[in-house]
RNA sequence: GGCCCGGUCGUCUAGUGGACCAGGACGCCGGCCUUUCAAGCCGGAGAUCACGGGUUCGAAUCCCGUCCGGGCUACCA
């Protein structure tokens, strides 16, 4: 049960700078993020390596990257540069890890094996944990035995009571002890396990490589993490790793578990169901890292006041870890649009032209550069650009135009001769005849617009004319005659 | 099934016993502006605060129960 009013309460600002633990001096935050490198970023991931780099920055403390590389073939060496990538792409630094060093290096768990063994060593001289002999098939069995018989799965200790003889392969269990174990989390409040519900889990596998809770735990007290914020789905893990810290005579570090980020579905973002997990893919749709780093922010976080728009620089500010979101949030497209509209106006003309580029090969930068104008204000994604520009390097099917409008097009092609080739001179042409004939600007414009670009919808009619070379621009009109 | 965590407009959220017949933002609807589309401005609809009991002069806020949702449940991370 959590007891939000207490646990939270005395956590904002620099009260979090407290150890966990009383008695120990002062020490310095650090806070780290670890992924392992399975080739893309998750966007939860990200949304937590914001959230530590953003805490450490406000408490003067240092961001370690961790890299959780302990596992089968699923991690492959190059899949590091992945996570480089995407965390450098939204602004993000970290003082210590595999790329940029430290003093606890190293900073990838499959160069740190020795420490793993060290440290089940140690656990198993001082009794904390015991060989278990078991073999695979063996604890399936237990396993399909305790559900067969409706009863929840916890090992049968037959290990560490009565061991079979005669066997080498063994594994290193932790011997879990009876009582319960409860920690502060700055975001859910008090959290309480009953020891009695967990069995004693594997810590060593026999090809003396560690389990996942057992090589954080030891890394956590290694590299003297003093705050570790991570997903809503590791609260289960955390008794396991507590135990482990107390057991090796280590301090704890402060948890905050984060809201987990949900699909549209209500379900955990997952590679397979959604496409929106990847970190990658707003890049690749033209999403600005301002934006997905202020809507991540907001996505299980406010600064409690009616402010929604934050630069980098100002999150660092005004972060507070105790005024995350207890509750799952839904990821929500209409709002991330929003926001990256907003910084898409926010952009300086020729920064706006240099970010467009990568979106538009077709197009010379000079060209890029003469567009920003007419798209500033009507993009969304900085890949809308290319529907909107789609005429300059297609050529759209001469559409069929009424004879009234073929008129039309007829007197504009009249009003641009000679007129020169800017987006001012052509209005200020096309106005002036169309207040001689009495036209309005729709009548005019509207076929004119579709002689051109084929479609009814583009920015104004004298942009969209202007972008084009004059001879091409002339051509569409007079073959719709 | 077991353990754990949640539950305020469609969505993200404000709210920690009275200023809340619940505020903001996105989206939606309408209007203005207007050269189509956007952008901008103005206005509007939208929440029996999951439900039921308490406690209290007073509850979205405290307590209990129920329901619903989610996470975890490996010699994965």
């Amino acid at each position: 049960m959590a007891v939000p009013s207490e646990a939270r309460g005395a956590g904002g600002g620099k009260g979090l700078a407290r150890p966990a633990r009383g008695g120990s001096p002062p020490t310095q935050i650090r806070v780290r993020m670890a992924p392992s490198p399975t080739g893309f970023v998750h966007l939860g991931s990200a949304r937590t390596a914001l959230f530590d780099y953003l805490f450490a920055r406000r408490q003067a403390g240092v961001f370690v990257l961790r890299v959780e590389d302990t596992d089968e073939a699923r991690n492959q060496p190059h899949f590091e540069t992945a996570i480089y990538e995407g965390l450098h792409w939204l602004g993000l630094r970290w003082e210590e890890g595999p790329d940029v060093g430290g003093a606890y290096g190293p900073y990838r768990q499959s160069e740190r094996m020795d420490l793993y063994r060290e440290a089940a060593a140690s656990l198993l001289k001082a009794g904390a944990a015991y060989r278990c002999y078991c073999t695979k098939e063996e604890l399936d069995a237990e396993r399909e035995a305790a559900r067969a018989a409706g009863r929840p799965y916890k090992y049968s200790r037959r290990c560490l009571t009565n061991p079979p003889v005669g066997r080498d392969q063994f594994t290193v269990r932790f011997q879990v002890p009876a009582g319960e174990v409860r920690w502060d989390d700055l975001v859910r409040g008090e959290v309480v396990f009953d020891l009695d519900t967990i069995g004693d889990f594997i810590v060593m596998r026999a090809d003396a490589t560690p389990l996942y809770n057992f090589s954080v735990a030891v890394d956590d007290a290694r590299m003297e993490i003093s705050h570790v914020f991570r997903g809503e789905e590791h609260i289960s893990n955390t008794p396991a790793q507590l135990l482990i810290l107390e057991a090796l005579g280590h301090p704890r570090p402060t948890y905050a578990h984060l809201p987990v980020i949900v699909g549209q579905d209500r379900q955990k973002l997952s590679k397979r169901k959604h496409p929106e997990t990847r970190l990658a893919l707003y890049q690749e749709l033209g999403y600005l890292p301002e934006a997905m780093v202020n809507y991540l922010a907001l996505l299980g976080w406010n600064a409690g006041t009616e402010q929604e728009i934050f630069t980098l620089a100002e999150l660092e500010e005004v972060f507070d870890i105790a005024r995350v979101q207890r509750s799952s949030a839904m990821f929500d497209w209409q709002k991330l649009d929003w926001l990256n509209g907003h910084y898409i106006r926010q952009l300086s003309a020729e920064e706006l032209a240099a970010r467009l580029a990568p979106f538009l090969p077709e197009l010379q930068p000079d060209v890029v550069r003469r567009a920003v104008p007419a798209l500033q204000e009507r993009l969304r994604r900085l890949a809308d650009a290319r529907e909107l520009l789609e005429y300059l390097w297609t050529d759209p099917a001469a559409p069929d135009l009424e004879v009234a409008d073929r008129d039309k097009v007829r007197a504009a092609l009249a009003g641009l001769d000679g007129v020169a080739w800017e987006p001012e001179p052509i209005q200020a042409a096309l106005d002036a005849l169309r207040e001689r004939e009495g036209w309005s600007r729709n009548a005019l414009f509207k076929p004119v617009r579709r002689a051109v670009t084929g479609r009814d919808i583009s920015p104004p009619i004298h942009d969209t004319l202007a972008l084009l070379p004059r001879e091409e621009a002339f051509r569409r009109l007079s073959r719709v005659l």
